[in-house]
DNA sequence: CTGGATTTTCAGAAATTACTGAAACTTCAG
DNA sequence: CTGAAGTTTCAGTAATTTCTGAAAATCCAG
């Protein structure tokens, strides 16, 4: 590898924070550099850069291009593929939990569905059911709330973010608000 | 393995996840049996539910223990240690929130800090070093955000999800009615 | 078509990670 | 103390995952 010495500890940390990650290597290090790369990168680009074979890129940037974190860029006068990351980490972070929310909870969610439907078959089994059913819900809770958050924009979102707790009691106070508005009406 | 269909299909699943999630098939399964099992149980009786050996158990409940996501239950009369997971779904979440940031985001965010301090030696550094101040933005405003939120309780923090988007609005709301206050005293 | 440039596939090698059984260690009742 | 019950450690093996080089496939200019 032979990078200048910052891109290099940055690529070189998310190779290992790859593993962390459920992804290996050198995806991590390809995702890393393409995300600091002023420029698109071609295949041989990121051998060169990496010191990795040249298989090992084709099919690193093939699962990138699976979690739409590697873009394919034409280049003109260039036969070559040239791939970036998306620009907007707020992009990235989108899609960054689309897919792990496909991949780690979508298949589990499915599951328990399956095994709500089902009929216990004895107490013990009555128990485990009703503790899937917790899971279940509370699953089904978050996944609703990122659906909907999901489609605000970046800059209403980092609003939001930048609220934090505030925003509950926010909620708290207009639950007030709108409860003494009913106690009016009643009256 | 010798299980209840149910609960069987359950286990499976979750030593199926392990591998998606950072934590390997024992352990999956291992915190599904706990998780589902009405009573604790110990370490022999786990043994004996997933046909895996003694001191693999050994290592999974440890392991869990140090996510803290196994608990250790003291049974009377009985010397041999007893583990259940965190009753309440919330709970669980919870921990494995702080335990997720624990691992995959603290590192990176120390990393990046650190070579967001040192002076980029050419272009090529000062544009990479850019695009790690961009990351490393999001990632604050994120877990700020979450250390933030964090501490409401189980039900608010229900309440909050169960608004959704619609939070947003409310937001929006009340900017008008604030700068509307802001407004008058101006005038 | 043909042939060179490029990418992908894939079988096996290398590296990593998970699992086991045996031995070492700990704990505590008697 | 002693030894039986229980737990942990660890070296070696098994399983899995990652990586490579060579060969096959694709793509397109001429």
């Amino acid at each position: 590898m032979n990078l200048p010495p910052l891109i290099q500890a940055f690529v070189l940390h998310f190779g290992e924070m790859g593993s962390r990650w459920g992804i290996n290597r050198t995806v991590g290090q390809i995702y890393a550099l393409l995300y600091v790369s002023p420029a698109p990168l071609n295949a041989d680009q990121i051998v060169e850069a990496l010191g990795v074979s040249r298989s090992n890129v084709s099919m690193g940037l093939r699962e990138l291009q699976g979690w739409n974190l590697a873009i394919p860029k034409h280049v003109p006068d260039d036969r070559r593929d040239h791939f970036t990351t998306p620009g907007d980490v707020w992009e990235i972070l989108r899609v960054l939990a689309e897919e792990r929310k496909k991949r780690e909870v979508d298949p589990t969610l499915s599951v328990l569905r399956e095994l709500l439907m089902q009929a216990p078959a004895s107490e013990e089994e009555r128990h485990a059911q009703q503790r899937m059913a917790d899971m279940h819900g509370l699953i089904e809770q978050l996944t609703n709330w990122y659906d909907d958050v999901k489609r605000l924009e970046a800059e209403r979102l980092a609003q939001l973010l930048a609220l934090g707790s505030r925003v509950a009691r926010l909620v708290e106070a207009t639950d007030k608000v709108v409860s003494l508005g009913r106690r009016k009406k009643k009256e």
